[in-house]
DNA sequence: TAAACGTATGAAAACGATTGCGTAGAGGAA
DNA sequence: TTCCTCTACGCAATCGTTTTCATACGTTTA
């Protein structure tokens, strides 16, 4: 005797009628008699009826589709994609959506084999942040010749023509190293990562901007890339044993930044009164470490929040075409303990 | 002119062939002739031709289903959940399915709502860690009625008849206390979370056991209970001022432990001199504090893997009735600063 | 009274893929 | 020639739901 699940045709026996009238019934039309009605959604909530998504998206295969969309995270385990897929599964939510998420690993064949999936699975769009290692958009191109809607969030792509949520990485490190030159420093070293990510280009931009409008020659020797866990172990030292060694350090990211304040700390190098340290996307990390590290506030949750509105809206208009709308999350500047403070003579012209 | 996904009618027409023709040359049936097989083949791989899931799903309704698996957490922004999903994830992925999640934000209306959202989906199981708020079960027993296997994780549901796949909060608790017992301490404080949930109960107990193990008596007034953020600032400085203060704090979470670590900090309290403090997860937030954290290490990536391995077999084996399996994930404890260094002539009987 | 209309329901097609069964035609065996 | 077999395909049902069209019966209107 095998259970299983309760669908229209069960309820069209159960009462001897039609299944269309029974889903008319469920639909409240008011071509069913009253009495009938109520007893077939009484008996439908009593058997707990749902359904069946599969079916309904199959008959409406060009209109509503799935009520489900594909979300390509780059690392799961990471607090600042955390807080995005919070933002994104919230509102998601709220509006009735579903969402699929798969981790790309940083490779291009996952993020491909992802892409895939969501397209068997029918999707009604995707939100992605790229892999550091992708460098062909074939497989995002693919679904938009279909019309699925895509948006891209903080690692875009700008050779798409979709939808972008980004933070503003220009502005936000801009700030920062502005910050941190008004606080007396005048040799910033710059901690980056992969340069193909538009975030790192932006976020290099921002620092070289922050000199030059200081008129800080920018020295290339500071600029460094990190781009796996131990790298800063292996570039800093020597760049702060140098007889001209910087005086602050602006780190991509705040798990480079707390490397880099590790190996203040080995050297003996007091934060921040020998070095200033600044990190983005004020993770948690910022506030347990020690001192407490100054840093770029990201916004992840509200670039999520975002991302899922615009998705929506593109998958729900199908009929025209889809509006492409680029998003700027602002950044804000959280200074703590990493950084010197702001000395009071300070009459900042800007 | 609409550009839309191909299906196998348009590769039908194309070929002035059946669709059942085309279903078996893309399959690689014998029955059909190699030229057209070749041709259907390729043609469907230059137009990019997936299978529509939802059709083969509905189809084949009470047999594979859709290969997604649902997953709730109960929030996303948290390290342990990150390591569990990640595991769920990566292990799904190799076998083909996709998942859905969602976050229960630690209440029952949001768990009820996602369970039937899963249910419309039609996923082929469910992977859960109970909302704090849950205290009744209906909402997964209608889906075990229907036969939808649910394996729980980490907080885990003993009312009803499934998988589960739990750390060894026990033993890790024990672990813990007693080293740090080893270590010198004689009063231990258990600085809990809310005690409905079966892994509060677990680790309290391997606490007392650890106590007890050691002869030495159980102090209610040295177990609190910290559920939200700020408890401990505000419970611990009474307890810590105390002439009769604890001399060591087991926090059920690092996080709870990190707090722990700055009011002893606030309180000029030397740590661990003065009081050892253990936590429990092992998350990234032990490595970055000063001194860094003992935790137990909690395998959030290992109990993912197991609870996708469980659910998918027991998926993939509708025809038999569900095997329940009970998978132990062992911990580990990580000691650091934050604790003494075990004695050295400590001959440990145990 | 006959025509028109309204109400409540049923029948059937459609969405895309799979599969059991049927069959036309070619070729071989008796 | 007749019968059989094999190859290579087509037909149609199926999954669950929605929606268009059709229709039976009762009521109103001219």
């Amino acid at each position: 005797m095998k259970q299983t699940r309760i669908t229209i045709k069960d309820i069209a026996k159960e009462f001897g009628v039609a299944v269309s009238t029974v889903s008319r019934a469920l639909h409240n039309s008011n071509e069913v008699s009253d009495e009938l009605k109520k007893n077939i959604c009484d008996y439908a909530a009593a058997h707990h009826y749902q359904p069946n998504m599969l079916a309904t998206s199959l008959r409406n295969c060009r209109v509503e589709r799935t009520k489900t969309i594909g979300v390509i995270i780059p690392k799961f385990v990471h607090y600042f994609f955390s807080c995005v897929l919070s933002g994104i599964e919230t509102t998601a939510s709220h509006l009735g959506y579903s969402i699929m998420v798969a981790q790309s690993d940083e490779t291009y064949e996952n993020e491909k084999e992802i892409m895939q999936r969501f397209n068997a699975a029918r999707v009604c769009g995707v939100i992605v942040s790229l892999a550091k290692d992708t460098k062909q958009y074939d497989h995002f191109q693919e679904l938009l010749n279909i019309k699925v809607p895509i948006v891209f969030y903080d690692r875009i792509c700008t050779e798409l023509k979709t939808s972008r949520v980004v933070v503003d990485d220009y502005a936000g490190a801009f700030e920062a190293v502005n910050y941190m030159i008004k606080t007396g420093c005048r040799r910033v070293a710059f901690l980056g990562s992969v340069m193909t990510l538009e975030i790192a280009k932006n976020r290099c931009n921002g620092y070289k901007d922050a000199l030059l409008k200081n008129h800080i020659k920018i020295d290339d020797r500071l600029i460094l890339q990190c781009d796996k866990q131990g790298d800063a172990h292996l570039l800093l030292p020597k760049l702060l044993l140098d007889k001209d060694r910087p005086d602050a350090l602006f780190a991509i990211n705040d798990d480079i930044a707390f490397e880099a304040l590790q190996v203040c700390r080995e050297l003996n190098l007091d934060v921040p009164k020998d070095v200033s340290i600044c990190g983005f996307s004020n993770s948690t990390i910022t506030k347990v470490c020690n001192p407490q590290l100054t840093s770029v506030e990201q916004r992840g949750y509200d670039v999520g929040v975002e991302a899922a509105k615009i998705l929506i809206n593109n998958a729900e208009n199908k009929d025209e075409d889809i509006k492409i709308k680029n998003k700027i999350i602002e950044t804000t500047l959280v200074v703590r303990g990493s950084t010197l403070p702001m000395p009071l003579n300070d009459n900042d012209g800007n």
